[in-house]
DNA sequence: ATTAATCATGCAAATGAGTTTCAATAGTGA
DNA sequence: TCACTATTGAAACTCATTTGCATGATTAAT
């Protein structure tokens, strides 16, 4: 709780700074997603705000979404699906590993894939400004004794 | 030459074998597709194979996109803006490096990343199923002699 | 507190990539 | 050549996202 109102303390004066305004909509909004422990799309955010406030539109969401994004204060994704999902960005770097029987979205970090992505980039007379890495993996049974089992 | 005709013919025979039949629209926009070195979006193949055939209609096209992707005589990619492009299959694994500045588009492979990538997936306790890599970057300045220049 | 200035909202209509319906056409095997 | 059915073009449709517009809410100044 505390954590939340002070990200959203942050953002309203970030807000401030660029002559915009911090409004019910948006304090909603932004607590749902500090609320969020997954990577929901607009229509789910849209879904969990609307429960606290029944007069909000799917549109105001797309809206506050593309605020937060040019605030930094949240990070867009979109999987293969192609739709956009949001997190929060108060969180260090990671990537993302999606259960392809699932759906659900793991996220992990590498110092030595970072590392191995800028030196290529380099090597191709590039410097990296960001990248997109996205595994897509399948969970390992756990090993059975015994060997193959009748099916 | 030789190799796009080699290349039509064993997708016809893909296509025979899955009861479906070679036309001269797949044949042309087949032909686009290998001529292409670069990555072009569904429209960018219909203006192409417009050029050739004026009866040709862009849902031909993107039908053609999934029965070439399904056959797996294509590899569809969806970069940042979220729009698939399209190039031919016929070359071993790799990723892609973009220009933020120009939009070109750059392929590279590297064994230690995809290496890397299964021991990260391997280490959440996930089978490396397909990844997807993108690297954004911009043009590095070769050092130039003497120091920074007036602008 | 009240107000003026203008940013933000809700709604509905618009967009744009991609898909689908349907009647007409064209490959294919016999 | 014929019959069968996959494929096509055109138009309608989907679905995520954006936008125009009139109204409402926030803010800084009074």
């Amino acid at each position: 709780m505390t954590e939340t109102d002070r990200r959203i303390a942050v953002f309203e004066s970030q807000l401030k700074g660029a002559g915009l305004r911090m409004t019910q909509q948006r304090r909603l909004i932004l607590r749902v997603l500090a609320e969020a422990d997954d990577h929901p799309d607009a229509k789910g955010i849209f879904t969990r705000a609307f429960a606290h406030d029944p007069t909000l539109s799917l549109s105001t969401v797309y809206r506050t979404m593309k605020v937060l994004e040019s605030q930094g204060a949240i990070e867009r994704h979109a999987f293969e699906d192609g739709i956009s999902r949001y997190e929060h960005a108060d969180q260090e770097h990671h990537d993302h590993l999606i259960d392809v029987d699932s759906g659900e979205v793991i996220e992990f970090s590498s110092d030595a894939i970072e590392e191995l992505q800028r030196r290529i980039a380099a090597e191709l007379g590039y410097e990296l400004v960001r990248h997109r890495l996205e595994l897509y993996g399948r969970k390992k049974q756990p090993a059975r004794r015994g060997g193959r089992k009748a099916s």
